[in-house]
DNA sequence: GTAGTTCGATTGTCCGGACATACGCATTGA
DNA sequence: TCAATGCGTATGTCCGGACAATCGAACTAC
């Protein structure tokens, strides 16, 4: 093996994350197999001209996400299984995109209303004081694949309805510097209602894929409640999750 | 503030993971309130006795679990939003009598039977090769709440029925030293076909919501695939997740 | 032959220090 | 008044070392 690693002491990027991104790489590229041993991290620190903390650092970033796995007297070796990402908060936009599906999106409503007690209670707003609502509908292929109702606190961001169109509400959040930290989700499924199922094109009382979230920044204010309903011949949720040890 | 913490250095217990429960109980307990600042990160080594790197890395343990955000040139505070738990890999069975459910299972089949092609896919095992087959009603107040049906390699584990109707595939798992390390999950929702809808006590063509899994162990061995359906009146995925930076 | 023991290898934990970098705030200047 | 500058403070990165805990394998004794 004796991979060719290396790092550049004149770069800003971090020693630890330039070591940590050419490991993912020769991982995800083959040049590391599953199963195999990385050597031992003191003379893997020495071969780099780095320290055993910074190898570590590396190291642990990797293990943190599913792809190396650590044993005691024995060594590091790659996982080796089929490890895609694990689960982090993305947005349905973003996904398609991943999926080469060129994702197109309808607003269908774009206001200010005010707050109902459910929308008040989720995004910890006054009841009855203003908040945007938007609802979309996604489209891939020209299909209708979900609708999208979408609660915004006032004040946080400039929701214009062309932006909403040709990206996601998440990368608008971003380029905003909203720091998106977590959400709370529920996943569930029942009937549609007659208008639900107008909107998605399916007949009345099919399966129905629902979603609710409510995004948090880091500051821990609710920048976001959605409740979103997904056509289940044409959506599912998928995704990777790993033990917390 | 102030609070109390100390380290005892004869304990077996690493003392970064001390420091960190102890922050972690203090957060819980409401004596660290959200927002707060932490203090620094130098006088509070010196106030506990400790290095810094060992502070670091009881907070670095807090942070990636969402609890604390740290922003350079401020501090360390806690995270000022409702934070539970966050998405973990748990069984059923877990988050039922972690809600207080009291949770019954009715094992309907327990037997080997050759792979399917789609089994012996998920598995890696040869098609046609053996493989056992563990068929479940799961109950809550006596009421079907969701059918599970899984496949497991043969010779990891004991599948006793009395076991089965006890606890839950995940434990039985652990305590046969099977180390859980990762799985990929499909969640979404059809109807219910008439085999389906008779076990759960539901109406031909009524929303299901379906999940499918594979589990991995440590050495990335597929442990198990199963092949979920809930009904959703009772029952939704609910989980927190955080944004990984 | 089998069970127990020793031993080398490797990661786990911890220390004390150094310099870099970014944020917030007070000061200064236009 | 408002913008630019500078400074203190806190976290971010990195170093070199030390000892402990654990695993696997070779070895030894029965």
């Amino acid at each position: 093996m004796s991979l060719e690693l290396s790092v550049d002491r004149s770069s800003p990027v971090p020693l630890y994350f330039q070591l940590s991104q050419q490991l993912e790489a020769a991982i995800e590229h083959g040049a590391l197999t599953p199963g195999s041993l990385l050597g031992n991290e003191i003379e893997l620190a020495a071969r780099l001209g780095l320290s055993r903390p910074t190898v570590r650092q590396a190291i642990q970033s990797l293990v943190d996400k599913g792809l190396l796995v650590r044993r005691r007297g024995v060594g590091t070796q790659v996982v080796h299984s089929q490890v895609k990402r694990p689960l982090e908060l993305s947005s349905l936009y973003d996904d398609l995109e991943a999926a080469g599906q060129r994702p197109a999106t309808k607003v269908l409503v774009n206001t200010v209303v005010p707050a109902t007690a459910e929308v008040a209670a989720a995004l910890g707003v006054a009841e009855d004081g203003d908040v945007h609502r938007v609802e979309r509908l996604r489209l891939a292929h020209g299909e209708p694949m979900a609708y999208l109702c979408n609660f915004i606190p006032p004040g946080l961001l400039d929701l214009d309805t062309a932006q909403l169109e040709a990206t996601g509400l998440y990368r608008m959040m971003r380029s905003a510097g909203i720091t998106l930290h977590s959400a709370r989700q529920t996943i569930g499924a029942r009937g549609a209602t007659a208008a639900e199922a107008d909107r998605l094109a399916e007949p009345e009382g099919a399966p129905l894929l629902t979603m609710q979230r409510v995004t948090f920044d880091d500051t821990g204010r609710a920048v976001e409640y959605g409740t979103h309903t997904y056509r289940p011949t044409r959506y599912s949720f998928e995704f990777q999750l790993l033990v917390r040890t």
